[in-house]
DNA sequence: AGCACGCCGACT
DNA sequence: GTCGGCGTGCTC
């Protein structure tokens, strides 16, 4: 009887794939477990092994597997659940998910080697000049990678090549699998066999007389040996007998001793023994938390809104101590930039060792082990922080999902799919664990809150800060008519320097916000008019005053500043417009004696930049600290009374609809940074228009206002949370063949849809390297079956691909976008 | 998505 | 004449 399983690949392809199987492996393979297998001619995938079955496919032979990569499931069947969910729901494969949702390591792919066919003598003379250059290096070196011909013959197309060598039998090829993960080994060392007596052991210290250092060591060895019974590093050896590297080889070589290898984790936590308690909370914190139960009892998404600084995070750790008590695993979600030392460290004090960080700045050897401790539900990581992809991991009983700073669109994966929004997908998860959840926000996202009002979400607030610490006090400052009276110095009001000034003398620091990043966004030539573009991207070079380049902030392509306009030769050139690095270098100028900070992308870099900033910030070796969004998360300085908001329009005048709803969130977050301890902060926010209607609902902390204004707008014109919307993109690099292809599916889906079709429309940036893209959008009212809609969206897609000049044009889905 | 196959222009 | 450009179709 013939077995078979089906298995997802990491490929964005719809289906599951067949291969035949023994039945043996049939006995052993079970849904989660990976293996190996052939794909296409020449590619070996890893894939995971969905079912076992016994239905031979109809229209083709199934391939055999390859080999199997694993002992013990290394996905859950839970998991497997959450995975079409995702793929369902944010229509991709389900391979897609499977490819972001474990970590790299665990994907391997095959390599092609190239060995020397043994058995086989050719005619040296019969052999052509490319074909005996392989042929040469094989009897140098017996394994080859296709790369290493490619060197070898200096050219990219070995393959030819290699067909004819292999049709005259000179070589074999060979598909190798390796595992990218390899257990960190640590390697220790001990006395070689034949010293272990004692006599023996005189004997060599008599023989090593002459050699002082090597006896050290052999003597340092015995210290320690007595001193503890644990195995000895290599290194605490050399540290301990003040030697060297080479003096411990000298001796294992010799096999006085003996080196041995001990497998251990990566992930150290590092215990200093200061197991904090956890501070009572106050009454504001008890009420809420009180809420959030009454809610959980319900079985409902809990919203907690607390205003910044409320000390949401008290109460997260009040209920994740109550999940372990239970034996259950926690997960707390973050947006990646809010995953702090700061907060981890603070986690690390309450729970030590359970908690377990998963995010992208972690090795991959660091992800595989925390993915092994969660699916052995070991204690180590009983509590799971991360940033999105940290829903992926391999829960066996979680109680409780946490979603912090739950507005923030960077928890929606933009590129590549699956484009999931880490919150939704988290609620799903609780959900299928039956586990609590709750979402926590200082300004939730317009969606959330519309859930907590229509009773499909709890809700829970704290409304005062910690230690009752005032919020902040919000100034507007127009400077519109200060740009007129040309009272501005540079791009600072006289009020904000006022303040900068005050603060700096009464020792406090300052943070000043301004979201974007370079020196200035264009440079222009104020003669013609002319600014430089990217000649990959359709828009204009930013300013880079620090490396003195032009840069595309879209692509990465750069070139040095030029002296004299492109166009027309002359070296008027001039910019426009402001970023951080302009507001740094004015700020110096103006304050010459007050040490400046700036933070953003292009100073982050690093896997320690963005803490060395903070760091410095935080013990005060910066007195001004520039930067974009960067700085609204999370971030709690104790000395920081002033926050100053460069230019508010930028955001309020972005073309998309839920500008306004991010302004808020932004400015809100961004203030409170301002005055979290005793002393009330001061925040200045300049704007060509203070009259805004948000930013006067930021300067009085009206949420609720915000959020009945903004509702208003999105019933009216449709759009979330009243209606959910798909955003399609297609992409191409032929303008005329992608404003054709996009026509033709708006057309498919106007005929399905009617009037809740919106586009095709070019986006801000219409082409990126060299692509173009244009985008449609889909509003899908809250009565229509979702599911439906999708497959019909489908459906026209597949007739769209059938149209061979158009099956080219990228389909790209964004389900719920933001 | 890869990757092979196949058909066209530009160079040793 | 080959090399490598990319358009097309397939993957159990």
């Amino acid at each position: 009887m013939p077995y078979f399983i089906n298995v997802i690949l990491p490929i964005p392809l719809e289906k599951l794939f067949t291969y035949s199987i023994s039945e043996a492996e049939a006995a052993f393979l079970q849904p989660g477990m990976r293996v190996a297998v052939p794909f296409g001619k020449s590619k070996i995938y890893t894939a995971l092994v969905y079912e076992v079955h016994q239905k031979p496919p109809v229209i083709y032979e199934a391939k055999e597997i390859h080999q199997i990569l694993d002992e013990a499931p290394l996905v859950t069947v839970m998991q497997l659940k959450h995975w079409f969910w995702i793929a369902d729901y944010y229509m991709c494969s389900v391979g897609e998910v499977f490819r972001s949702a474990v970590p790299n390591a665990f994907l391997l792919e095959s390599e092609t080697l190239i060995l020397k066919n043994k058995n086989f003598q050719p005619d040296e003379n019969e052999l052509l000049d490319d074909e005996f250059l392989v042929f040469e290096a094989l009897e140098h070196q017996s394994i080859l990678r296709v790369q290493e011909i490619s060197a070898i013959l200096g050219k990219k197309s070995v393959l030819p090549v290699l067909n004819r060598l292999l049709d005259k039998n000179i070589i074999i090829l060979k598909e190798e699998v390796y595992e990218q993960y390899k257990p960190k080994m640590v390697r220790y060392v001990r006395m070689g066999n034949a010293y272990k007596s004692e006599e023996k052991l005189e004997e060599l210290l008599n023989t090593l007389t002459r050699a002082p250092k090597q006896s050290q060591v052999v003597l340092t060895l015995f210290q320690l040996q007595a001193s503890s019974k644990k195995p000895i590093k290599v290194s605490d050896l050399e540290v301990a007998s003040k030697s060297s590297s080479a003096i411990i080889k000298t001796l294992i070589d010799k096999a006085v001793l003996e080196d041995y290898f001990i497998q251990t984790d990566r992930v150290v936590y590092q215990d200093d023994g200061a197991n904090e308690s956890l501070k009572s909370l106050n009454e504001y914190q008890l009420a809420a938390l009180k809420d959030i139960k009454l809610s959980f009892e319900k079985n409902l998404p809990t919203l907690l809104h607390g205003v910044t600084s409320s000390g949401k995070t008290e109460v997260y750790v009040k209920l994740i101590e109550e999940c372990i008590r239970s034996n259950k695993q926690a997960l707390y979600l973050l947006p990646e930039i809010a995953l702090t030392t700061q907060l981890i460290s603070r986690l690390q004090e309450y729970f030590g060792e359970k908690v377990a960080v998963y995010h992208s700045k972690y090795s991959v050897q660091e992800r595989v082990e925390v993915w092994n401790n969660v699916l052995a539900n070991k204690v180590k990581a009983q509590i799971v922080i991360g940033a999105r992809s940290a829903l992926f991991m391999p829960f066996a009983d979680l109680g409780l999902v946490i979603v912090d700073e739950e507005h923030e669109s960077s928890f929606k994966q933009y590129d590549p799919a699956p484009r999931y929004h880490a919150r939704d997908a988290a609620i799903v998860l609780g959900k299928l664990h039956k586990a609590k959840i709750l979402l926590g926000s200082a300004t939730p996202s317009v969606e959330s809150y519309y859930n907590a009002q229509t009773g499909k979400y709890g809700y829970a607030s704290i409304l005062r800060r910690f230690g009752n610490v005032l919020m902040p006090d919000v100034e507007l400052v127009d400077i519109k008519e200060l740009t007129r009276k040309k009272r501005m110095k540079g791009h600072f009001s006289e009020r904000l320097l006022e303040e900068i000034t005050e603060s700096l003398e009464s020792g406090a620091q300052v943070i000043l916000f301004q979201n974007r990043r370079g020196y200035a966004p264009i440079m222009e030539c104020t003669t013609c008019g002319h600014s430089p573009q990217c000649p990959n991207c359709d828009v204009s070079l930013t300013y880079h005053q620090h490396k003195k380049q032009l840069r595309c902030h879209y692509c990465s392509y750069n070139i040095a500043v030029p002296l004299a306009c492109e166009a027309c030769g002359s070296s008027t050139l001039d910019t426009k417009g402001f970023g951080t690095e302009q507001v740094e270098q004015e700020l110096q100028t103006l304050f010459p004696e007050v040490k400046i900070g700036r933070m953003d992308l292009d100073t982050t870099r690093g896997k320690y930049g963005y803490e060395k900033i903070i760091t410095a910030f935080e013990q005060q070796e910066i007195d001004i600290l520039v930067g974009t969004q960067m700085l609204t998360k999370g971030l709690d300085f104790r000395n920081v009374n002033l926050v100053g908001i460069m230019n508010a329009d930028t955001l309020l005048n972005f073309p998309d609809f839920r500008a306004h709803e991010r302004s808020y969130q932004l400015l809100t977050q961004v203030s409170g940074r301002a005055g979290r301890t005793k002393k009330r902060g001061k925040v200045i926010i300049q704007s060509y228009n203070p009259y805004h209607q948000i930013l006067k609902q930021v300067s009085t902390g009206d949420y609720e206002g915000m959020f009945k204004e903004q509702l208003y707008e999105r019933q009216q014109y449709k759009y979330p949370p009243i209606n959910r919307i798909i955003k399609v993109t297609f992409k191409h690099k032929d303008y005329n063949k992608l404003n054709e292809a996009a026509e033709w599916f708006t057309q498919g889906l106007r005929n399905a849809f009617g009037i809740h079709v919106l586009g095709p429309e070019f986006p801000p940036v219409s082409r990126i390297r060299n692509q173009y893209l244009k985008h449609v959008l889909i509003k899908i009212p809250n009565g229509q079956a979702l599911g439906k809609t999708k497959n019909s969206i489908k459906r026209i897609e597949k007739s769209f691909n059938a149209i061979s000049q158009y099956a080219s044009v990228r389909v790209i889905y964004n389900v719920d976008y933001i």
